[in-house]
DNA sequence: CTTGACTCCGTACTCAGCTACAGGGTCTAT
DNA sequence: ATAGACCCTGTAGCTGAGTACGGAGTCAAG
């Protein structure tokens, strides 16, 4: 549990072609590099942000190895960008409901009506 | 389909709790408030930003009615808020990793190895 | 040189979050 | 007043993401 994942969920991701098949020792175990390990951590956060697996898998294989796909691969990126921000700006406004929430609480402000999604309302 | 869900996921988040039971025509259909509306695109989006459906019951029930719950409600919200801002750091360096990415597209510099992962590395 | 804690593999189970039925009622349009 | 497209209920099935199990091998500690 080094990385707080359990190896049964390890297996799993190198099934889905999420982590890649590892050296192995003589008597066949795993042996991960440090940089599989960063993959791996990658992995979970990217889940907490709302990625499902196989847009994870997406995120993971971004990268620019021949010129010749160069384009595809912006094109790509600028899409996830574009989910990114969108995302941001949520979190930010879901931020600012929360604080406005806390700061009504600090001031003995009782609010029957929910701040969060007042402040959300608008899309 | 008036908010892009599903009648069937609607009776399921009805169930789950997270919506409560609208008022009924004669027959018994349901009736959609602008408000109820609202909040069903509020789980649609925080389901996006990662929260599972549990935690965005917490959030939705964090409101003051009642000054006596206030000291409760202000912790909760501000572990809500801790996540948040994780999370929101998270994002923002992974857009900045996006944007490397697209950068170095654009320039045309192929770069074999995996800008996302680089950035993100130092947690 | 054995005990306990780990790993291996394949398969099967679990849980959250939907999604689809079946068998009925209702509403609108023709 | 009948067809077609909706809604109702309850229950069953599916998909994504793990999690556990069983039978066997491995390894360090005592």
């Amino acid at each position: 549990m080094s990385a707080g994942v359990g190896i049964e969920t390890i297996r799993f991701y190198e099934r889905k072609g999420l982590l890649l098949e590892p050296p192995r020792t003589a008597a066949g175990y795993r042996q991960y590099s440090p940089e599989a390990v960063e993959r791996l951590k990658f992995i979970r956060r990217a889940q907490g942000l709302g990625f499902t697996l196989e847009e994870i898998g997406d995120l993971l294989e971004l990268r620019v190895d021949e010129v010749a796909a160069c384009g595809a691969v912006e094109m790509r990126a600028r899409e996830k960008l574009k989910s990114i921000t969108q995302k941001l700006n949520e979190l930010r406004r879901l931020k600012r409901a929360l604080e406005r929430l806390v700061g009504a609480c600090v001031a003995r402000e009782p609010t029957s009506d929910c701040p969060i999604l007042e402040e959300i309302e608008d899309r």
